[in-house]
DNA sequence: CGCGTTTGACCTGCGC
DNA sequence: GCGCAGGTCAAACGCG
């Protein structure tokens, strides 16, 4: 973060140079009364000064504060990638060894027909999920079930809705926090994609509901989320990612005259998209320069969010009103 | 009128 | 088998 530039703005600098002796001083007939004047505006320009001192102090605070803050963020998002590794290797390692038992044969017992007419529009390679857009938010992905429908049995041919079952299981779960406003109430989470909702549910551990979407974009994708505030913060959206697109992420269409859509509408909510999905890129890079791409990453976040003129304005507005301007 | 959201009912999985 | 809780369906409704 660059404060010298912030303090250095026109826009915050509130136009200080008001009642300031640098012009030649018009001709007055009561010269008393305008040496009044000229001495109440100097006191005023001095208290201005002093307050827009304080303000830079503050502001250099919360630069140092924000700085702080990106850092741990970044160390903490190493840990958790760490930890997202280990237990994936140490899942895997367990898996293999267990499956040879034969042992998720009763989870298939119980198969819903038209989730058989739904698996059959097949399950492409798709983009990772993580090309998600949404502020402030990251992500942790979890490969579930790796062990892709293999037959439990050579001897006996794989059972159509057991492979459909297991190929279920083995879709990519993954899960997106996002920092929302708590009065806030739609559980909409921008990740680029178009969503359609289904259903919504109060569920038990959570006195907030959670929302149901279905990936509406291609008819044939199958990936669906869940949406629910955390329990802990309700500032906190959590997006539940089931299985993997088989298309690319859809254009964004700003303004296209289409009916209202939450996503469409949280585009707009987005301060900085195109780095949230940098920041995603990076978690899936090797591990090998990801402390390194991180802190360019952390650079470029603060970088953009100083250049940001929403933010700017966001920070002008929030100084104005704490800066009573007669 | 078409499409998305809402919401109550229904279905399914699972533990006891 | 029963009950609970999560997940899904589909008719009604609302909005552009």
């Amino acid at each position: 973060m660059d404060e010298q530039w912030m303090i250095g703005q026109t826009s915050l600098s509130l136009s200080l140079n008001v009642g300031g002796p640098r012009g030649p001083p018009p001709v007055t007939r009561d010269l008393v009364e305008e040496d009044f004047m000229s001495s109440m505006k100097n006191h005023e320009v001095v208290a201005l000064e002093a307050e827009l001192r304080r303000v830079g102090e503050e502001n250099r605070r919360l630069s140092d504060m924000l700085r702080a803050l990106v850092a741990k963020y970044a160390d903490l998002q190493g840990k958790v990638s760490g930890m997202m590794a280990a237990a994936s290797a140490a899942n895997n390692h367990h898996q293999s060894s267990t499956t040879s038992e034969g042992g998720s044969a009763a989870s298939a017992t119980r198969k819903r027909a038209r989730s058989d007419s739904l698996d059959t529009a097949g399950r492409n390679p798709s983009p990772p999920l993580a090309a998600a857009g949404s502020s402030g938010c990251f992500a942790v992905s979890v490969t579930v079930g790796p062990d892709q429908a293999e037959c439990t049995s050579i001897h006996e041919p794989c059972n159509s809705k057991r492979v459909r079952a297991d190929e279920a299981k083995a879709s990519r779960v993954s899960k997106l926090y996002v920092h929302a406003d708590p009065s806030d109430l739609s559980l909409v989470v921008k990740d680029g994609y178009q969503w359609r909702k289904y259903g919504q549910k109060v569920t038990k551990d959570n006195p907030c509901p959670r929302a149901y979407f279905r990936c509406s974009f291609a008819p044939s994708c199958q990936v669906k989320k869940k949406v629910q505030r955390s329990a802990e913060d309700k500032a906190v959206l959590v997006a539940t990612y089931d299985g993997d697109h088989n298309h690319a992420q859809p254009p964004k269409q700003q303004g296209s005259g289409s009916r209202k859509s939450g996503d469409a509408a949280a585009v707009r909510a987005s301060p900085a998209p195109v780095l949230v999905q940098q920041l995603q890129r990076k978690q899936e890079a090797s591990t090998a320069d990801q402390v390194a791409d991180r802190k360019n990453l952390v650079e470029q976040m603060a970088a953009t969010l100083t250049r940001d003129p929403g933010f700017k304005a966001a920070l002008v507005s929030a100084l104005s009103g704490r800066i009573p301007v007669a």
